[in-house]
DNA sequence: TGTACATCAGTGAACGCGCGTTCACTGATGTAC
DNA sequence: TGTACATCAGTGAACGCGCGTTCACTGATGTAC
């Protein structure tokens, strides 16, 4: 709803009061999104999106075919937010002088993060890997290209053989993924937190170990 | 429906045409997993269960509080059949000479067993892994019982030190069940077959290795 | 052994809900002349 | 620069669907005497 305030430097060209939304696209889709993170897939509707934004179902169908369509956009969203979020903590290791200690770190610090990001939006998560719209494997060249160069990284520094490169970052992912998914829907849920921990734990010492050969060093 | 032909041999004390069914509680149980099997979590429902077993929807609510209760129900059912699909795949492991050697083809076995089973069975193991109704840890003795009898048995071959044996099944759990999810609901749907046994062989090598230090032979 | 009666386990109709989707429509926008 | 008109992007009412759940009910069963 715009009422006719106009402040300087807003993209928005004049005063307007309904009708002609200008994006209705995208509203839907952040409408969608945080539908997901509220509810997770069944929460995200076309007549959920549409009232979240103010809008008629009906408008909805003029930027998506049906419901599967909204939902398949959302999920892109999602994945997306994911991504982000994985990568603002990638960020935060520190470089240490040596490559294949700061590689080692770089995958734990990864496998972490995944854990902790599912669990801290568990709605997008599971939006995200939902059954419905599975996104065509191509379309995740930025989520894997993260696990893909610290792999590389690791080959590099001689910490990884080349021979168990080919698909490292399957295998770790799929470790990662197990455990977030054992905590949100599994028998995890409802554990005592320091038994999840250390479950967390030991699935990254595995993955390091079966990978490097070296876990942690806890 | 009952008619009155009375097999020899048959339970059922005399002839029954309508009412009381004998045992409606399981009858909607199996009729649940039945639903569950077709269509996952999302197809199994107070009306749908009643409409399987020809009975009326209100006749369910004599058994079960409401819809949660029910699925509840049906998701120990699938538990169950998914854990006797395990065992019985177990049992097909032969016993070499060498306890070592013999527990960790156990352990891979299992590791192949999850995944394929899950793959085969895709509506029970979304509906045994959905978010309704999570089961408490205590409730998979069964299911863990056989991971952790292999655990225990690598580490008394001398395959597994005994400081990374607690939490180990749970490790090796959330690896396959990553790569289980992955292929039913993520991005390793659709996949070319061979790279998803591939990654499936990539998985089990990397658990084998970041358990006992030793990967598959391939 | 027979009968009255409480209880059990079903029936069938109805309720409200939110959903996806379609219909005929109308106000706003942009463009050709 | 002004105007006619096609097109675009919304509205609001309505449809049918399947769901969970509740109501008053009734046929079948088991038990006390």
């Amino acid at each position: 709803m715009w009422v006719g305030v106009n402040i300087i430097g807003m993209p928005e060209p004049t005063t307007r009061s309904t009708y002609h939304h200008g994006d209705l696209r995208n509203a839907l889709l952040d409408a969608g999104a945080r539908l997901a993170e509220r509810g997770g897939p069944d929460a995200v509707g076309v007549r959920a999106a549409a009232r979240e934004v103010g809008v008629s179902p009906t408008a909805a169908y003029r930027h998506f075919e049906n419901a599967d369509d909204l939902l398949l956009g959302v999920k892109e969203r999602a994945f997306q937010a994911l991504t982000d979020a994985m990568r603002a903590r990638l960020a935060t290791v520190p470089d240490t002088g040596d490559a294949g200690e700061t590689a080692t770190r770089r995958l734990e610090a990864l496998g972490r993060a995944y854990v902790g990001i599912a669990l801290a939006e568990p709605g997008l998560f599971r939006v995200a890997f939902c059954e419905k719209g599975a996104l065509p494997f191509d379309d995740l060249p930025n989520a894997l290209a993260m696990v893909a160069q610290v792999m590389d990284d690791l080959v590099a520094a001689g910490r990884l053989p080349a021979e168990r490169r080919p698909l490292a970052e399957i295998a770790a992912w799929a470790a990662v993924h197990g455990v977030a998914r054992l905590a949100l829907d599994g028998p995890l849920a409802n554990v005592a937190p320091e038994l999840f921990a250390a479950s967390v734990d030991r699935v990254i010492d595995m993955t390091l170990r079966g990978l490097t050969g070296e876990g942690t060093t806890a």
